[in-house]
DNA sequence: GTGAAAGCGCTAACAA
DNA sequence: TTGTTAGCGCTTTCAC
């Protein structure tokens, strides 16, 4: 291992000159600077990370913290976040909290200290969070914090209805995630707000599980309200729910018009295409990374919220309504 | 910050003997150990993993290599990794190569150098790896290697062709992916290997990008191809095929029998559902970290490879060969 | 602009 | 069994 020492000798320098040449250019002689910085590439110098932040008191890393890392939605802000941080030179400790609440404590007390900060995706124990996460600082993504990142909800659910009322709809359902999600309860807010000025009755249906089962059972709910169209929690939903409908001998389009939520890469992969409610994930991931890595810098006050665009992609399984009603 | 001497302090020992307590409990008295452990408890002392790895020459922390994240292949082995790290007590460093060769060298000297070791998942550039790794320990996943984990590519295929000689199928075609893909010359080589004694002829096809387009593009040298069934390098691929062969006015299964690669969460998804070969990409993870930690251990020789089973899943897109020929 | 020296929190000889 | 001590590689005053 090449040190600072091995540098410093090669280049004819303190060691304390060559942590200023790489670390602090700008103090010291532009040809002190240069020579030094030769010598460190030759040598193939890598500084260690783990003695820098040691005296320096910080770790030069992040810590990212999701429910579940196989799931598409958490893998894209995840490697958003790998991205950006890479941008900015610093490490990325990532853990999976397996959807477990009491996990998510534990790992993140242990997270928080071997990082300068952590970004938390869709954090399903906040409260808790704070606790664990002590002094360090804590970057939310997809629910509300001092320092948060959220994709807009309002925006996503207004593109829907419109695009809905647009082909005639005059009765549309939601189709809801579990009780405990943010995300949801945004939604059904914002359904109830811009329902009216859509021109659209909006009918909330329930809380379902976030899977295929969970869009299946919904499918008789979802006939017994006599909606014409339907806007589900997400995509995998939305599947569940057009292959049940479908058993029961209706067509989507046709007969029922179907949303999703997410605009995963699963959505133009099913059959009918699905139309779905996006936003760029790693985007997501990026601003969140930019955001903590502002906070660390001391760039930032204690409290930025941002809210991503988000678009709908319209595909095949929205059409004309043309059932009177169900 | 709660550090070893405030530990010592309260517990009226010395700083070593905190340190015994705590990373070797059997060097210290029952009652020292059990009273330094109350008190660490009670102080909520965390210890400082750059400042023990600093001494002790270790991180602490594992380095995983992904081509992309948020390719659910890999999504599903990162789950895997820093799942069993954790229960090892370590970290994990997550970066993504973004697929590009040139990146990967240059990432993974900067991970090697902050890891005790990186486990590099399908990587592109191995003898380049190898050198930016310098001495680290590096575990290969999907590729051959002093230390690797792989899928059963010959049994998976031998699963795949059984299932489809007993629905009298005599004619197989295999779309392959990328030329560059380690995984797919494994496949190529089992299929020729194994055709003979499942009583089918294998008709190799070209390479096609490993995704819906490629899929799409490989449709009229599979019809071509005389063969009632295909099997597809991965499950998107399948997806792209079956789209197209459809839209040519072919029915599947019941004109081609489809077989997908990798088992993916979109199988069950598409319609019809995509039987596929898979394996369990998180135990792929899993092992690929026990692995690290045996090598890191000394556990090890120098060598060990691991050769996980597949599976075949059998869903709706393969069915009996009906037709003479197409 | 540069160097000497202290010390970040911890572990591992070495003593006792 | 326990304590003392010397660093791990680096950054950062403080002198010069």
């Amino acid at each position: 291992m090449v040190t600072v020492r091995d540098v410093a000798r090669s280049a004819g320098v303190s060691i304390s000159t060559v942590s200023r040449a790489l670390s602090a250019p700008e103090k010291v002689a532009p040809e002190t600077r240069d020579r030094v910085a030769a010598v460190a590439a030759q040598l193939g110098y890598q500084p260690n990370r783990a003695a820098a932040g040691l005296r320096a008191g910080r770790t030069g890393a992040l810590g990212l913290l999701v429910p579940d890392l196989a799931n598409p939605y958490f893998a894209a802000v995840a490697k958003g976040v790998a991205q950006r941080a890479r941008e900015h030179g610093l490490g990325v400790f990532v853990v999976d909290s397996q959807e477990d609440e009491a996990l998510e404590g534990e790992v993140l007390r242990g997270l928080a200290h071997q990082t300068d900060g952590v970004i938390l995706a869709s954090p399903r124990a906040l409260e808790a969070d704070r606790v664990a996460a002590g002094t360090k600082p804590l970057v939310v993504v997809n629910q509300d914090g001092p320092l948060s990142v959220v994709t807009d909800a309002a925006a996503g659910v207004t593109l829907a209805l419109a695009h809905l009322a647009g082909l005639g709809h005059r009765r549309v359902a939601y189709v809801g995630g579990p009780a405990t999600s943010w995300s949801d309860g945004q939604r059904r807010h914002a359904l109830a707000a811009v329902a009216a000025e859509s021109g659209v009755e909006v009918v909330p249906l329930g809380a379902h599980p976030p899977t295929v089962e969970g869009g299946a059972s919904a499918a008789a709910e979802v006939v017994g309200s006599g909606a014409t169209a339907v806007i589900t929690f997400n995509d995998v939903v939305a599947v569940g729910l057009v292959r049940a409908v479908r058993e029961q001998g209706l067509r989507v389009p046709e007969d029922l018009s179907v949303v999703g939520f997410d605009d995963t890469f699963l959505a133009p992969l099913v059959t009918p295409a699905l139309t779905s409610v996006g936003a760029d994930l790693r985007e997501v991931g990026r601003r969140a990374t930019d955001l903590l890595v502002a906070r660390l810098a001391g760039e930032l006050e204690t409290t930025a919220s941002l809210s991503l665009p988000t678009t709908l992609v319209v595909r095949e399984s929205t059409g004309e309504a043309a059932r009177a009603s169900l």
